[in-house]
DNA sequence: CGAGTTTGACCCGCGC
DNA sequence: GCGCGGGTCAAACTCG
């Protein structure tokens, strides 16, 4: 994860946080410069300004993660007259300017960790604010075009909530922003609750224009095309910020030939459908762990290999998430976040966005995503090996899951043996490694149904690792670890509204 | 008796 | 406009 950034992280944190022109100066000098300790303690005297101490510590904690030398951290502290008279017995005491050094080296360090956590917020927050402003313009686009606001069966395809999709995981800023009016984080339970009521509207409210809020279209969310409508021009900014994406599906592929997995959720089937092309029926599941979920799911075994269980899922879980279900619900929203933060751009920038747009090096080789779907599909395929071409560019079929069958067996995500935190790998270069262990996991998986769980839950902590600093950390390999640092069990808690996805295989 | 499942009917969007 | 297919509803049914 810690890929070679820093003199780029350092030089946007600077310009975060000092947007002050000689700030800039200095750090463009300190990168094209050698950094001595001569320079240092020279340039220190020419200009001993707060900002320029700033960035001259930040110059040389870069020059010292890169060159794993202590530069001239400490001797700008030299500098700075802390150890102003320190300085002049530098050579009488060592151990004590070497102590000194040590601890404004630690708060270099401190401030070094700092502004890249600051720098991480702010980059991920911009990644969210492009999704939400293609969003939002592509949702006013369509406006304009049909401006047919208040018809009739105009569904609502995406949670009311702004977490729908690009702020599932996150707490920046930018999203609390975008919440409030709407959404705070303190009350997604309550905002759920609303949309629950929404839910339980009788027919008799699906053809009836909510003017007073997001409407629900409630009961139609399911894989609705089309998107909502606002109909108050005064509070559509408002709801822009709370309605702006399409309802995205992630949908997981997994080898399975048992009739149920345990997920973590619990589930209540509310349909089942003969679909076409496929003799086995699709069922349909509602999440019963807390009134009014709109999560639902899919399930449907794969026409070709009925070993294979599709599972679909949509929506946002209004409740505290087993720490099972939790970690693939983290990995599927940001999947999901992925594929809406793309959803208004061609197939291809949706391809290209999984490579690097989103840090999910991972999906890159296990998902696919699907644009001509009427609805934003991501698929995690987990049956297959991540067989580089396996991501899809191609048209899928009408939706991501009849898609054919890669039915190699060997392999169920490799990306569960690579360390949570190596750099992103080509994913050629993952696709060959460990092949016994991969078939020793297949096995494992069809031969035990709970592990398929573990196995999903596993595979989106690794996906969803790069999120963990966010605070809604996926870190919770142990699943039943007690304290579930990324998951406040409490319904009023600011929890992060969660992806409905977690995972089973029925 | 409550919770979950089954299943036919209904609604809606979409393509022709 | 009509038919098709997907998705949902809700009454009937089953089960513990």
């Amino acid at each position: 994860m810690d890929k070679p950034r820093p003199e780029f992280a350092f030089l946007r944190s600077d310009d975060f946080l000092r947007p002050n022109s000689s700030v800039h100066e200095t750090v463009s000098t300190d990168q094209k410069q050698p950094i001595k300790e001569m320079d240092f303690f020279s340039r220190n005297n020419q200009h001993n300004q707060p900002n320029e101490q700033e960035s001259n510590r930040g110059s040389s904690t870069r020059t010292e993660a890169a060159a794993g030398v202590n530069t001239g951290l400490d001797l700008l502290s030299l500098n700075t007259g802390i150890q102003r008279s320190g300085n002049d017995n530098l050579n009488i005491r060592p151990k004590t300017e070497f102590d000194t050094l040590q601890v404004e080296l630690e708060r270099v360090r401190d401030e070094n960790r700092k502004l890249r956590s600051m720098l991480e917020q702010i980059t991920k927050s911009y990644g969210d604010l492009q999704g939400q402003l293609l969003m939002a313009m592509g949702e006013a686009a369509r406006l304009k075009k049909d401006d047919t606001t208040c018809k009739p069966g105009t569904r609502q395809l995406m949670d009311p909530r702004p977490s729908g999709g690009l702020d599932i995981n996150e707490a920046s800023v930018s999203d609390e922003k975008n919440q409030e009016g709407s959404v705070s984080p303190a009350n997604t339970t309550e905002v759920m609750s609303n949309e629950s009521e929404h839910h339980k509207i009788p027919s008799a409210g699906k053809k009836t224009c909510f003017g007073d809020g997001p409407d629900q279209g409630s009961t139609h969310s399911w894989g609705s095309p089309k998107s909502p409508t606002v109909l108050d021009p005064s509070k559509s900014e408002e709801q822009a910020s709370e309605v702006p994406f399409r309802k995205a599906r992630v949908s997981v592929r997994a080898r399975s030939e048992a009739p149920l997995i345990s997920d973590g959720c619990q589930w209540r089937k509310y349909g089942q459908k003969m679909a076409k092309g496929n003799p086995c029926p699709r069922a349909y599941y509602r999440c019963t762990m807390a009134a009014g979920c709109p999560v639902r799911k899919q399930v449907q075994r794969c026409a070709e290999d009925k070993t294979i269980l599709i599972t679909t899922y949509e929506g946002n879980h209004n409740h505290p998430l087993p720490p099972a279900a939790t970690a693939m619900a983290n990995s599927t929203s940001a999947a999901a976040a992925m594929l809406l933060s793309g959803s208004n751009t061609s197939k291809e920038a949706l391809v290209n966005s999984a490579g690097f747009f989103h840090p999910m090096p991972y999906l890159s080789t296990m998902a696919s995503l699907s644009a001509s779907a009427p609805f934003p599909t991501i698929t995690l395929d987990l049956t297959q090996g991540t067989n580089p071409m396996h991501f899809h560019r191609g048209p899928p079929s009408s939706t991501s899951f009849p898609s054919p069958l890669h039915a190699c067996p060997q392999l169920i995500g490799q990306p569960l043996y690579a360390p949570p935190k190596i750099p992103v790998l080509p994913s050629a270069q993952m696709g060959h490694r460990h092949p016994s262990m991969v078939e020793t996991v297949t096995a494992a998986i069809t031969s035990d149904p709970n592990f398929t769980a573990a196995l999903a839950a596993a595979i989106s902590t690794i996906i969803g690792a790069p999120r963990s600093s966010y605070g809604n950390t996926p870190n919770s390999h142990g699943e039943n670890s007690k304290p579930f640092s990324g998951m406040p069990a409490l319904p009023g808690s600011p929890q992060l509204p969660q992806s409905c996805t977690t995972f089973s295989t029925n």
